[in-house]
DNA sequence: ATGCCTAATGCAATTAGA
């Protein structure tokens, strides 16, 4: 069973990529984030045609996350981060599918750091961390997938001192992600590529892709019942240099049955 | 310090992204 993450940056401009990633990769679960979409706006038929149910939350003009599934039901269990200090924004949405729990998150991106903006991040990371903690003790198979906004390490970032003041690598939202990991999650990608240079965003600036100028901060944390059963993972890379792409590529694990 | 690019909104120019 593969289950993807994708920050699609606007699901109906990009709906050409995404059918053509999916029909490509066939994934079995997807976490998409960025819809940037109202709720009726979100093109069902065409993930449908393809085999997709789906479930999201949209919003106006920002943020908005999905979770699609091929062949399997899904059973919504958690619509909004509970305790998100500002629920108008449309970053957490949580479901069983085929026995896994899957969590899709759009965490902030809180720059500039410090203010307001990077104040939400926090609080909303503090929410987070609570509800990894409670799904954790679960002892269920979870993944928590999606655009985390967090660069967890220097080795994540193509020039890591030009980043010691953002909001992505500020030591505060490293801690975030250690703490992740300390509850007992496993950095997927990590784990079967411990030495590897891996991004999953490239901005739309100065030809980063072809520089390969990018950072890592779309992840996929799972649970150790599901840690257990993991059997690989990868990006997409490819996909940020088709036409019209997002300036994010999919991420994805493995399982086994 | 800012623009470089892109999407959404809405039909010009602004906001947000990271």
């Amino acid at each position: 069973m593969r289950i993807a993450t994708y920050n699609v940056n606007g699901i109906n401009g990009r709906l050409p990529v995404l059918l053509r990633w999916l029909e490509a990769t066939r994934p079995d679960i997807v976490c998409l984030q960025e819809l940037k979409a109202q709720q009726a706006n979100f093109p069902r038929q065409a993930l449908g045609d393809l085999g997709y149910e789906a479930i999201w939350l949209g919003q106006k003009s920002w943020n908005g996350v999905a979770v699609l599934a091929r062949g399997s039901a899904i059973h919504e269990t958690r619509r909004g981060l509970p305790g998100d200090p500002d629920p108008s924004q449309s970053r957490y949405i949580e479901a069983a599918i085929n026995g896994v729990l899957a969590a899709c998150l759009y965490l902030p991106n809180g720059n500039p750091a410090p203010g307001p903006r990077f104040d939400y991040k926090l609080a909303w990371a503090e929410a987070f961390i609570a509800q990894a903690a409670r799904l954790i003790e679960t002892g269920a198979p979870v993944v928590l997938a999606g655009d985390y906004n967090i660069i967890p390490a220097p080795a994540d970032v193509y020039k890591p001192e030009r980043w010691t003041d953002d909001a992505l690598f500020r030591p505060e939202a490293r801690l975030v992600f250690r703490r992740l990991i300390d509850q007992g999650w496993t950095d997927a990608l990590r784990l079967h590529h411990p030495e590897e240079t891996l991004y999953t965003f490239w901005d739309y600036f100065r030809n980063a892709y072809a520089r390969n100028a990018g950072l890592r901060i779309d992840h996929l944390l799972v649970s150790p019942s599901l840690a257990s059963r993991l059997s690989g993972s990868g990006v997409d890379h490819e996909v940020r240099g088709w036409e019209r792409s997002s300036d994010h590529a999919p991420a994805w694990i493995e399982i086994a049955p």
